[in-house]
DNA sequence: AAAGTAACCTGCCCGC
DNA sequence: TGCGGGCAGGTTACTT
């Protein structure tokens, strides 16, 4: 589900609900989803706990604790957090999402945070302060940081033979864009998701870096994209607008918002890919 | 090195 | 009405 904009809103939401605040309990319903280290120890070892920080990276959260102790949450395909205030307006919380509460971090002040996951693809490590997580460690570029820079990006695209499409959706390229903004990044830029990597002119990669930056930016703005199934909420089980800008990921009949052709759709690494043949080159 | 497939899961939608 | 297949904002592992 959540790509970079999903993930930095519920980033900005935890910063905005549980800095300062000390774990009073948890309860771990689904043990399979914490990676590291055994549950007893998580337990201990963030009972009391104060947090003090909250960070992203690419489509990781992490959630810093005053024993520099950090917890990485990965969201998978559809994790969610949900942040419950002491005493919950009762409506927002449905039966079906019960169903999936997977992990709850109660506050000394009685509000908490609530893991929930249907498909239960989401992972969680609580690691010591100089520890290190491989699949963060290899992560690429922070597409919005200022380190990526066009040359840069050019000069990774050289080195790659993949198509643009995988490229951009490879974490270890560039952290944090999915399907949903890989099709759209490459609609806005006009590049057919097929082109090689080291095929691209430097006017398109100029496009396409461009409108990494721009689509990320604005998606993030709009607090991310739900979707009609509402897979995406944030920590206040809020939606995300983006999807009212989505210009081709999705519509499987659609036509070309620029030149009114329909929509064409591919699966590339057996995920669907919409584009317009016409104005992708 | 690239590209394809399967695996991990649950739910929903579509066609028969 | 029900069943099976295909599909879903992700990632990894394995094969060709």
């Amino acid at each position: 589900m959540p790509e970079l904009p999903e993930v930095e809103t519920v980033k900005r939401g935890l910063e905005k609900e549980i800095i300062n605040k000390k774990i009073a309990k948890i309860q771990v319903n689904l043990p399979s989803l914490i990676k590291k280290p055994p549950i007893d120890k998580l337990m201990t070892r963030l009972k009391n706990n104060m947090i003090i920080s909250i960070k992203r990276r690419g489509k990781y959260i992490i959630i810093i604790f005053d024993t520099m102790d950090y917890l990485v949450v990965h969201l998978g395909m559809s994790g969610r957090l949900l942040f419950q205030p002491k005493t919950l307006p009762h409506s927002k919380i449905s039966n079906t999402i019960e169903k999936h509460n997977h992990i709850l971090f109660f506050f000394e002040d009685g509000s908490k945070i609530i893991y929930n996951d249907v498909r239960k693809f989401g992972k969680m490590w609580l690691l010591k302060r100089d520890e290190k997580l491989t699949r963060i460690e290899s992560l690429g570029f922070e597409p919005l940081e200022p380190c990526f820079t066009v040359s840069e990006f050019y000069r990774i695209l050289q080195e790659s033979k993949v198509n643009i499409k995988s490229f951009l959706m490879n974490q270890k390229n560039i952290a944090g864009i999915g399907n949903i903004y890989a099709n759209e990044i490459l609609f806005h830029a006009g590049v057919n998701p097929l082109r090689k990597a080291n095929s691209l002119r430097k006017d398109e990669v100029k496009r396409i870096y461009l409108q990494t930056k721009n689509i990320l930016l604005k998606a993030i703005s709009s607090g991310g994209t739900t979707m009609i199934d509402e897979s995406y909420l944030d920590l206040s089980g809020n939606r995300g607008e983006y999807g009212k800008e989505i210009m081709v990921y999705g519509k499987k009949t659609g036509i070309c918002p620029i030149c009114g052709q329909p929509l064409e759709v591919i699966r590339i690494e057996n995920r669907s890919t919409f584009l317009c043949s016409k104005c992708q080159k």
